[in-house]
RNA sequence: GCGCCCGUAGCUCAGGGGAUAGAGCAUCGGUUUCCUAAACCGAGGGUCGCAGGUUCAAAUCCUGCCGGGCGUACCA
C-alpha cells in the first residue's frame, strides 16, 4: 500500500463537500519534513481558509475532526498557522508489517490496469568503444525497466543501435587502408576497437576545422590535407554502403557482430538486457516510403533540395531527407516509432537519451503526432551530460575525440579493482582491532569485488538527479563510503549476519509472521520507514526519476542502522521482542535488496 | 540572435510553494565486555547568483539582470 497517496485519499474525501476542486487539496498532504510532526502533514488548511474566507486554524480543526481516520491514524494535531500533522496508529503499523512480511513482493499489488512501455535506451555507436557517456542510458534505462516491471507494467526494453552511421565508414576505410590481417585473425574485436580509433584520430583535425574554421591554426598544411583527404573517403565509404554497394554491405555483415561483441560483453557485466536490438540499418528499407507518405499528406515538404518538415513558429525545419538523398536520424526515428506501434501497441515509449537532443525529440514527436500518433505517451527522459575537467579548472562536455574518453571497460575494471583493494585494507584493519573476519575463498572475494565495484559504479549515476550535468571524477564514481551502494550492500550483509549468528530461518519469519512490538523510536521510525517503500516507487516511476529510490534506500539504511545500533536482536530482552526484531531485520533486508534489484544493483551475503 | 537548462555549505550534490534549508565528502571531537567499525554519535560551516513581483507562506512560481552550459538546415 502506497501510505502517501492512501491519506490523500482520506483527505480527498475530508474536503470534497466543502470545495469544487478537491484533488488539488488532497495534494497537500505530505511527509512530515521533521519527526516531531508526525511521520505526514497536511498543508491544506491556509489555503482553503483563504478561500473560504475563515482563519486557518478553525478550518484545521474542522478538517481534523471530519477527517476518517479509518484504524490507521492517531487523532490529528493542528499546529502552527494550520499545519494538520498526521501521525500513524502503532498498532495499525504493525499490522501492515505483518502484513508486508506474509506477502510476496512485500506487499505491492501489480498496478491495474497494467500499461505497455517501450523503453529505448542505450543505443550506442556499435563501431565506437563505450565510454564513460554512455553509462547513464544504460543505468537509468535498465532501472527504468526494471522499476515498471516490478510495479506490473509491460516493458519492452529496445536497444536503438546506431550500426548504420559514419562510424561503420570510418571502419570500411581503416579496414581497407590499415588492417592488420594478423590481428583481424586472432582478435577481430580489438580490431575493430584499434581501428576506429585510428581513423578517428586521422579525420579529427579535418572534422575540428569544419566546426570552427579557426582550429586551423592547431595543424600543418599537410597534415590537415591528409585529414581532409581521410575523412571524404570515409564519407564516400558511408555513402557507398548506404547505396548498397556490394563489398561494403558485405564487410558491414561481417564487422557488425565482432563490434557487438564488444559491447555485449559491458552489458553482460552490467547485467544490462534488451528484449530486442534494432539498430537503426533495420529501418532502413521503410525510409523512401515513409518520406512519400509525409509528402503525400503534406507534412514535408521540398526545400532547397532537401525534404523538410515546417513547424509555425520555428526558425528551422527538420529535414526527413538530405539534398544528397541521405535519410535522417528523424526519418529513422519515425520509422522507428511506426514499427514499435504496430508490433506492440504501446501506451508509452521512453526515449533515455541525454538532454543535448531535448530539441529533436521536441520536434520528433510533434511530427509524430501530426502523423497520426497522437495517443501514445511520446517521453524524452532526459540525462544531464558527463563533463570532465580541464587542466585550466573549467568543465566541457567529453568529447569523442581520442584518448580523452574514460574507457567503459576501464572503468569497469578499476571500480572493481578499487573495491577488492578496499576490502583488503578493510580486513586489515579489522584484525588489527582484534574483530573477527570473514574466511572467504579468493573466488568469494572476487565475486564481492566485482559485486561491490559495479554496484559503486552504478549508484554514483542513478544517485544524482537524472537531469543534472555533473563532472567525471574516477574517486566519486568509485567511493564506497557514504551515500553508496557499499553502503546499502553493508548494510543488508549486516542484516543477514544476525541470521546467520543466530541460526534463524527466515522463511519462518515470512509464512507465519510475528506482530512486530514498535515501542522504541528507533523500531518504530524503521517501521514507517519500510512501509513507505510503495511510495517510494511510485514518486520514482512519476518523474522516472530513479534517484529517488536511492534517497529512500538511504532513508531506509539510516534508520535500519540506528535500530542496529540500538536494538539488540538476539539478546534481545524477551523471546516475543527477538521474533519482532527479527522480522524487522528480515523486512529491512528484503526491501534493502529489492530496492537495490531495481536499480540493477547486486548483492552478497558476507563482505 | 533565438530556444532550453543550470547557479544552494570549502568540494560534490539533494530539495523545486509551507514550520528552524538538507546529505555525502573534507575538517574537528567522541563511540567497541553487545548481532560485521566498509558502522555510529556530535561540532563548526549557507544573505539558496542579484534585483523586483505574485502569495497568508518563495530556495521553490513570474519578470528583468549577471554568470555558465547545451542546442540551433544536410553527423547521429
Amino acid at each position: 500500500m502506497n501510505l502517501l497517496t492512501h491519506l490523500q485519499r482520506l483527505f480527498h474525501g475530508a474536503v470534497e463537500g466543502i470545495v469544487a476542486d478537491p484533488a488539488r487539496y488532497a495534494a497537500m498532504v505530505k511527509p512530515a519534513q521533521d519527526a516531531r510532526f508526525g511521520d505526514y502533514q497536511a498543508n491544506c488548511a491556509m489555503s482553503l481558509a483563504k478561500q473560504l474566507r475563515q482563519k486557518p486554524r478553525d478550518v484545521a480543526e474542522r478538517l481534523a475532526a471530519s477527517l476518517d481516520l479509518s484504524g490507521m491514524l492517531e487523532k490529528p494535531e493542528v499546529a502552527g498557522p494550520g499545519f494538520i500533522n498526521l501521525r500513524l496508529r502503532t498498532d495499525w503499523l504493525a499490522a501492515q508489517l505483518q502484513r508486508m512480511a506474509a506477502a510476496d513482493r512485500l506487499a505491492i499489488e501489480p498496478v491495474q490496469p497494467p500499461r505497455t512501455y517501450v523503453i529505448d535506451y542505450s543505443s550506442p555507436n556499435v563501431a565506437k568503444p563505450m565510454h564513460v557517456g554512455h553509462l547513464r542510458s544504460t543505468i537509468i534505462g535498465d532501472a527504468l525497466a526494471r522499476l515498471l516491471r516490478f510495479l506490473g507494467h509491460k516493458v519492452i526494453a529496445d536497444n536503438h543501435l546506431g550500426d548504420w552511421g559514419t562510424q561503420f565508414g570510418m571502419l570500411l576505410y581503416g579496414y581497407k587502408h590499415h588492417r592488420d590481417e594478423e590481428a583481424l585473425r586472432s582478435d577481430p574485436v580489438r580490431e575493430m576497437v584499434r581501428l576506429y580509433l585510428l581513423v578517428r584520430r586521422e579525420i579529427d583535425p579535418a572534422e575540428k576545422v569544419e566546426e570552427e574554421p579557426g582550429n586551423a591554426k592547431d595543424y600543418s598544411e599537410a597534415d590537415l590535407t591528409r585529414s581532409r583527404e581521410a575523412l571524404a573517403a570515409v564519407r564516400s565509404e558511408t555513402a557507398k554502403l548506404h547505396a548498397g554497394d556490394e563489398e561494403n554491405l558485405a564487410l558491414w555483415r561481417q564487422f557488425m557482430p565482432w563490434c557487438y561483441a564488444e559491447i555485449e560483453a559491458i552489458y553482460r557485466r552490467l547485467d544490462v538486457h534488451f528484449d530486442h536490438t534494432f539498430g537503426e540499418s533495420f529501418y532502413q528499407p521503410m525510409l523512401v516510403g515513409l518520406v512519400d507518405d509525409l509528402l503525400a499528406r503534406g507534412i514535408a515538404r521540398p526545400s532547397e533540395g532537401a525534404i523538410a518538415v515546417f513547424v509555425e513558429g520555428e526558425e528551422t525545419p527538420t529535414l526527413v531527407r538530405y539534398r544528397n538523398g541521405a535519410y535522417t536520424y528523424t526519418t529513422t526515428d519515425l520509422a522507428t516509432i511506426r514499427y514499435r506501434m504496430e508490433q506492440w501497441h504501446p501506451d508509452a515509449s521512453l526515449y533515455v537519451v541525454g538532454t543535448p537532443q531535448e530539441m529533436h525529440f521536441r520536434r520528433l514527436f510533434g511530427i509524430a503526432r501530426r502523423w497520426g500518433y497522437d495517443t501514445i505517451e511520446l517521453e524524452h527522459i532526459k540525462f544531464g551530460s558527463v563533463l570532465e575537467r580541464l587542466p585550466n579548472g573549467k568543465t566541457e562536455m567529453f568529447r569523442t575525440r581520442a584518448g580523452r574518453v574514460v574507457e567503459l571497460g576501464a572503468l569497469l575494471d578499476e571500480a572493481v579493482v578499487r573495491a577488492a583493494q578496499q576490502y583488503e585494507q578493510t580486513r586489515a584493519d579489522r584484525l588489527e582491532r582484534g574483530e573477527e573476519v570473514p574466511q572467504l575463498s579468493q573466488q568469494e572475494e572476487q565475486q564481492i569485488a566485482e559485486v561491490v565495484g559495479l554496484g559503486a559504479v552504478k549508484y554514483a549515476d542513478l544517485c544524482q538527479n537524472r537531469t543534472s550535468d555533473y563532472v567525471f571524477d574516477w574517486d566519486k564514481m568509485l567511493a564506497m563510503d557514504g551515500n553508496t551502494a557499499t553502503y546499502m550492500q553493508y548494510a543488508y550483509v549486516r542484516n543477514r549476519g544476525i541470521f546467520r549468528r543466530g541460526n534463524v530461518d527466515p522463511a519462518a519469519l515470512r509464512s507465519d509472521p510475528p506482530r512486530p512490538i514498535l515501542d522504541t523510536p528507533h523500531e518504530r521510525a524503521l517501521a514507517v520507514q519500510l512501509l513507505r517503500f510503495h511510495e517510494a516507487l511510485d514518486a520514482a516511476v512519476a518523474d522516472y526519476k530513479p534517484n529517488l529510490i536511492t534517497a529512500y534506500l538511504w532513508d531506509l539504511s539510516k534508520a535500519y542502522s540506528g535500530f542496529f545500533d540500538n536494538c539488540p536482536v538476539l539478546k534481545a530482552p524477551t523471546p516475543e521482542l527477538r521474533q519482532s526484531r527479527l522480522l524487522l531485520c528480515d523486512l529491512t533486508a528484503r526491501v534493502i535488496q529489492r530496492g537495490l534489484d531495481l536499480l540493477g544493483i547486486r548483492t552478497v551475503e558476507r563482505m
